[in-house]
DNA sequence: TTTTTCACTATACGATCGTATTGTGAGTCG
DNA sequence: CGACTCACAATACGATCGTATAGTGAAAAA
């Protein structure tokens, strides 16, 4: 795992670190599926199967335990997306195109805390959201921008404005996923399966790119 | 405004109904800002500038404020949107497209409620959630269907699973409304303004079409 | 081995949550 | 006009919220 920069040698710190990461992966998911007012200390607790109180002894406020929650999450999102991404080299062709779109869908369905996080804080102004975006999220922006922008010039995507190009990509990737539960309650469908993921992205490739994706 | 089958004639009905109305209203923007379990009666009455335990005494439980919220939402939802569409006779050209757009998405910025409620809703399944879409999603969802596969017979929209393409388009539509806050602080962009929004609605149309958009 | 440390627990605080009960006074109606 | 209705207010209930504090006991340090 590997998830400190230093090891612990101690039998105590040890089990310090393991409960810890037990409170912040609950945390994440209660967070995410919540939102922060509605996720409680005592809800974060059950989950990880901890006493209330030793969530406050590790993270004394509830802010703190947010921070330590998102800080964790963005941890282990750089640690992941290298998996998720080793098998593209380069963006050239539609077809890696193709591939990049489904690693990023993929990766949102195995990380909801991630995409939940994003969406329950983005919609609100508060201090939570100031804090996110200039800790991470301005920094994820910035690269998709610069990703759209290369793109364009190999002219792989099309000539449109770069930031709105972002958001078409970044609302068509997110979507489906996001409302997910709706579309199996309205229509039976299971948007999160794998067939469906892949027709949804070559639907959004054969746009971008003008022509009909090939599978 | 009429908002009722039976215009109240005694001044204390005439009373009792603007009350609820402002109670409603108030409702519908918390639950959409806050989510159900965040959302809370004291709040509720509090920016409907009414006491506690008169919502209490309208709606009896949370459950029954939040369903009628929702029906006061989807009413004035219908209501509004033929003043949207009104300019638009039929959906023929890219233009139409355009028009379309554009005015789903200005409903969607004058509605904030709406969006909100269905946002926060639709990411978790829930009992609510079902009623939800039982009572209103799925006659919409449907609706949207109809007009997807339309607009492909005429080939406006281009020959993708009617799914699909309408979960792009929602997505598109959506997205870059929902994460306006954080546009806004990460890149000091208002993706609410009249001029983004002609842009994007741009962008999409001619995404869409495969041409660029006139003007 | 003795002392010290500290991860963890037990318990309690005031505030607020959703809900319930009782009172009251202006508007309605016979 | 007088009896009655009912929209609205006052208040309280137990539960849970976030937070604080005083132990406890096993591991670490001496």
């Amino acid at each position: 795992m590997n998830r400190t920069q230093t090891e612990p040698v101690n039998l105590r710190e040890k089990q310090k670190e393991e409960t810890r990461y037990r409170i912040l992966e609950s945390a994440a998911g209660v967070f995410a599926e919540l939102g922060f007012d509605a996720a409680s200390f005592a809800s974060i607790a059950e989950r990880a199967e901890v006493k209330k109180a030793l969530v406050q002894y590790h993270f004394t406020t509830k802010e703190e335990l947010w921070k330590s929650a998102i800080t964790h999450t963005w941890e282990q999102r750089r640690a992941a997306l290298p998996v998720y991404f080793s098998s593209i080299r380069r963006v050239e062709t539609s077809e890696d195109l193709h591939k990049l779109f489904k690693a990023i869908m993929r990766f949102s369905m195995d990380h909801p805390a991630w995409v939940g996080i994003m969406f329950r804080e983005s919609s609100q102004p508060s201090e939570r959201l100031n804090w996110l975006v200039d800790n991470y999220i301005r920094h994820d922006y910035e690269q998709g921008l610069l990703f759209a922008q290369e793109a364009q010039e190999q002219g792989l995507l099309p000539q449109l404005p770069a930031l709105e190009l972002m958001h078409l990509i970044s609302g068509c990737l997110t979507y489906a996923l996001n409302v997910a539960p709706l579309t199996a309650r309205a229509l039976g469908i299971d948007s999160r399966s794998d067939e469906y993921l892949d027709g949804h992205v070559n639907a959004l490739v054969s746009l971008l790119t003008g022509r009909t994706a090939t599978k």
